[in-house]
This record gives C-alpha cells, structure tokens and sequence, in this order.
DNA sequence: CTCTTTGCAAAAGTTTTGCACGCTC
DNA sequence: GAGCGTGCAAAACTTTTGCAAAGAG
C-alpha cells in the first residue's frame, strides 16, 4: 500500500534538504535510504546497524542528527509500536493510519474514510475540546503472517 | 470523562497484585497512587520526582520494577504523546481511544463509536490483515487551552 | 576556498542488575 | 519466621556534545 518508489522518496527528501539550506551528503543519503527502504519501522540503532552491512558504515551521532533534521523537517515521524518501543517512520501526507503486523513487524499506510472524521467532530462536540491532528494505528497479522 | 476515582481504581490494581501472587507494599501503592491520580501521562523520572514531595521518596529501581509489573498485569500501558515520547497511563478496558491536550497534556479517554468498526473492517477487505486490535490518539487544545 | 558536516571519544542521561537489609504475609 | 521487595550503587545501554579533520557547494 506503500505506492512510492524509494528512489523518489529519497530524491524528493534530498530536495527539501537542499531546499532548506542543508547540504545533501553520502552520510544523509545513506540513513534517508535505509529508513525509505524499511518495510518496519526503525530505531537509530537499528539504522546504524543495517549501515554496517554497507561499503562504508555510519557514526551513531550521524545517525541520530540526521534523524533529528529529517524530523525537523516532518519528512519522518516516531511511531509507536505494539512492544512499548519508537520506531522511525517516514511522514505521509494526509491522514497519518498505520497498519503493524504483530508478528514481522511489517507497517503500511491506510487512507483515512469518513467515518473517523465524522467520529472526531461527535467528539469534538461532547468534551469541547478542539481536535487538531489524530492518528490512527491497527495492530493484526498480515496476510503472510496469518 | 475518566470517571473512576483515583481511590478506586488504585484498590482495584491492589487486589488484582494480590490476586496474581503479589504484595502490596508501601512503595507500589505509592507508585500507584501517583499513576492513578495524575491527568498526565507521565514518565518513570516523572513518578520518581514527584515521590519527592511526599514524606518518603522512592528509588528508581523501585520505580521501574512496579512500573514492569503493572505492564504486564496489563494494568498500565505506555502512551506515545505529540513530542514523540512515551507515557505511562492507566489502561482502559475496551476500546482504547485517548485525546490529549497539546497545550497543557491533559490526557482524557474517550468511548469508541461503529464508525471505527465499520473502517476497520473495510481495511481488512482491502488489504487481507486480520486487525486484532487498533490504537485512536486524538490531539488537541482542551477547554481550558482555547 | 569557505563553512557545513562527519566520526570519534567523552559526557550526560536512562534503564537494568546484584546484593544485603527490611517489610509483608 | 520465610521469602518477597526495597534501596543503593554499579553496570549496561542510549543519547548528546565538543572538536579536529573531511567534504559539499
């Protein structure tokens, strides 16, 4: 359900870096493919041990000040995971639902319907608060892990 | 909208300790007690230092090992907040749906609807997971914060 | 060539563990 | 009283920071 090729990802990515005044490095590349190319989502260690598997590895602080850009940037987020643990997860546009598979830890994107908007707006109007953001996460099998 | 006085519920998570071979102790109702009656999720620092004000303080260790205790009795259960880090609230039976306030970090609980049933079962039509639980965190400004 | 970014190593912070003593049951 | 639970201090782990050297523009 992840339509987006990681190369244009990471290319779209290295545009808003550009964009934004930072420079775009091997370093940067290098952490915006490993969390681009993730089918789960990742912690800093995690990301700075699938570079070692690489021609040339990363620095952990490289990898957690990368992190800190990109989110600064909104192009990624922390999502939270059935285990209690933050993964890294690259930001979509729009409604933000998460499918997670318990078991492989697989993690897709679900659009929104209208069913969730009209839930928050009966919200909304029984607490009186002002809902600004929600963020819907699914936990289950997929369907290899069935 | 969470209903349940603090002095109950924390009764109630003391005959279930009892009742799963565990003792009731000074120091984990004094964890409890700071859990239960706080309208924010908090932190094991943040229970650690609010034990500060009371006549007996508590270690961290202490702090961490109730902490794992009540997880695993499923009697609390981590939260992931807007900042993008984790809190220790009360678990709800049933449908877990929580809006929190970005302004100030009220966290409230909220009924569920057959709207969300409804888009749940059209997101396992599409994409063949079997969804064994699902996870609703609205954010926004309370009464107060308007 | 300038100035950002990197990797290392050290520092700061968080979480876990071992152990002798204290407190529930 | 028996044995679980506590607090302390040490260990393990995670995250942040300072700085000289490397690399992007």
């Amino acid at each position: 359900m992840n339509m987006t090729p990681v190369k244009d990802l990471v290319e779209c990515w290295e545009e808003n870096l550009r964009q934004n005044g930072y420079r775009v490095t091997r370093t940067r590349r290098q952490v915006m493919e490993i969390i681009a190319g993730s089918s789960t989502a990742l912690t800093p260690r995690e990301i700075y041990q699938l570079s070692l598997d690489q021609d040339r590895s990363l620095g952990m602080a490289s990898v957690y000040r990368t992190v800190e850009m990109l989110e600064e940037l909104d192009l990624i987020q922390q999502v939270h995971q059935p285990d209690g643990c933050h993964g890294i997860w690259p930001t979509v546009e729009g409604h933000k639902h998460y499918l997670i598979c318990n078991a492989c830890g697989r993690m897709e994107v679900v659009p929104g319907n209208e069913g969730i908007t009209e839930y928050i707006t009966q919200v909304e109007g029984q607490t009186g608060y002002g809902v600004e953001g929600h963020w819907l996460q699914l936990f289950g099998r997929c369907q290899s892990c069935q």
